[in-house]
DNA sequence: CCAAGGATCTGCT
DNA sequence: GCAGATCCTTGGC
């Protein structure tokens, strides 16, 4: 049950939050998540969500599923459903750091960096062989994809900022990271974005 | 039905 | 910094 984030907003941002340091098991790889974004549902331009489609349906059911799209034809990006039913609240995890795996990894994503492993979403989706065969999966049964929370990090080291190559609401600071952290994605605004 | 527009990534200039 | 790949979803007519 999400609760208020403490500096006001919707739950979402508290969620996306607690979702850094997570492990996030796919398939043959695991990562732990360094970069994430809230999408705060019907309160969101941003989101998939701020429309309810036959797309974004899988965002309004039970949370702690996951909601996996294609992007540009080419890739795939996964979200973890936080809100309540019927709240359309999802976490874009953005970038990570590969934990277990490695190998795997490496011949999926054709690169031996393990800084660019999984950084980026279409990335990180690759690297876990995460696709459209995983949306509405729960993320909490004892198959992969599966998530598993540590503690959650301080917020001391959190940082935030505008989402990356969103065209509406491009000001908000939803995205975090953690502090320090190589594998962490660079931010881009995007060319249809208000100035 | 059709056109527009991506929550992207890579590679080249 | 910028264009191209590539295809699905959405919304307007």
């Amino acid at each position: 049950m999400p609760e208020p984030d403490p500096a006001g907003g919707p739950g979402v941002l508290a969620e996306a939050r607690a979702l850094l340091g997570a492990v996030l098991h796919g398939h043959g790889v695991a990562v732990r998540i360094t970069e994430v974004e809230a999408y705060a549902g019907p309160l969101d331009p941003a989101s998939h969500a701020f429309t309810r489609t036959p797309r974004s349906d899988i965002m309004y059911g039970p949370p702690l599923r996951l909601y996996v799209y294609r992007s540009y034809g080419l890739h795939h990006c996964a979200n973890v459903v936080t809100g309540a039913e019927g709240e359309g609240e999802a976490v874009l995890l953005r970038a990570g750091e590969v934990v277990e795996g490695l190998e795997l990894a490496v011949r999926r994503r054709g690169t031996e960096d393990p800084v660019r492993l999984a950084r980026g979403p279409g990335n990180l989706c690759s690297a876990l062989g995460l696709t459209l065969a995983d949306l509405g999966a729960d993320l909490t049964g004892a198959r992969p994809p599966r998530l598993v929370r540590g503690r959650p990090p301080s917020p001391a080291a959190v940082l935030s900022g505008p989402r990356v190559g969103v065209s509406r609401a491009a000001d908000r600071p939803w995205r975090f990271w953690l502090a320090g952290e190589p594998t962490v994605s660079a931010y881009r605004r995007s060319p249809r974005a208000a100035p």
